[in-house]
DNA sequence: TTGATTTTGCAAATTATTTGCAATATCTGC
DNA sequence: GCAGATATTGCAAATAATTTGCAAAATCAA
């Protein structure tokens, strides 16, 4: 990880947030599994049975309001969050169809591409972000399932 | 649209369904609307009191099963449905974060990467599909918003 | 340490979506 | 076109993820 954990305790301090036990607790989670968590999840590997699993969401939608962790949808039902691309180099994800793994790619089309210029000079849309997730069969699956 | 209505009516027949009411009328307005809907605005767009609601969804799921629709999820709660890539010519979305307004875009980055390729490669990940959505202003909301 | 302010746990509410089941529509063979 | 067999629907109730109200507990600032 980029920074230690007390840069957001003095990042939520210096927004006027409170350094909790929840939130405390959460971001090492986050910062410590390097793949894209639910908040059940996150909440089971908390290991302590004081903090509230809506603890673990309000906790989540603050960091993602200050751009600490960013919410990945993989059409699963639940959403997953993990670190935000400022602490973790911009990727992206292949998720095995048979599996469920979720592996992380560094390679990033949109931006080798060129893609946000050609849109802009082409509709005038300002691209900000973008979201790209890629399914298929990893290398396991792949040799057995076909 | 590349096929007519009755293409859908043949297929369904086909896979041993059979073609109803709420079905033709889900597809008709998918085959109309050029933008991703939800369920609630397909089945407000029904504008046929007779059919509800979940019928709408037990309708999308089985087009969704046989490849007719794709679900798209831009993290808004609710997911949206549209004709899927065989009906539609391949695309992605332009979705303004200050108007909500979803633009299609046909430029496709991880064809132009040949991104598929590389990971087999460098991974053995065998991509099959992938969900690209990008999020910025749009030319009218730049003016405005800045 | 203390009082003022935030945050939390808990239980209940919300929202999108799914499901059980009896009633109805669709399909198939005549 | 009709009857019976089968598939689908409407409706209401169930789910599942996430959010919220509120009193109690934790955090912060002086």
């Amino acid at each position: 990880m980029r920074y230690g954990i007390t840069h957001f305790k003095d990042l939520l301090g210096g927004e006027g947030y409170s350094w909790t036990r929840a939130r405390s607790a959460v971001l090492t989670v986050l910062t410590t599994v390097p793949r894209p968590l639910r908040a059940e999840e996150i909440h089971r590997a908390l290991r302590d049975p004081r903090i509230n699993l809506s603890s673990v969401y309000r906790a989540l939608r603050l960091f993602e309001s200050l751009d600490v962790v960013q919410r990945v949808e993989l059409g699963e039902g639940a959403a997953r969050y993990e670190l935000a691309d400022d602490y973790r180099d911009h990727h992206h994800h292949l998720v095995c169809d048979a599996c469920g793994r979720i592996e992380d790619v560094a390679a990033c089309p949109v931006e080798a591409a060129g893609l946000t210029r050609h849109i802009r000079k082409r509709t005038g849309f300002a691209v900000r972000s973008h979201v790209l997730e890629l399914f298929g069969l990893c290398r396991t699956c792949r040799r057995v399932t076909g």
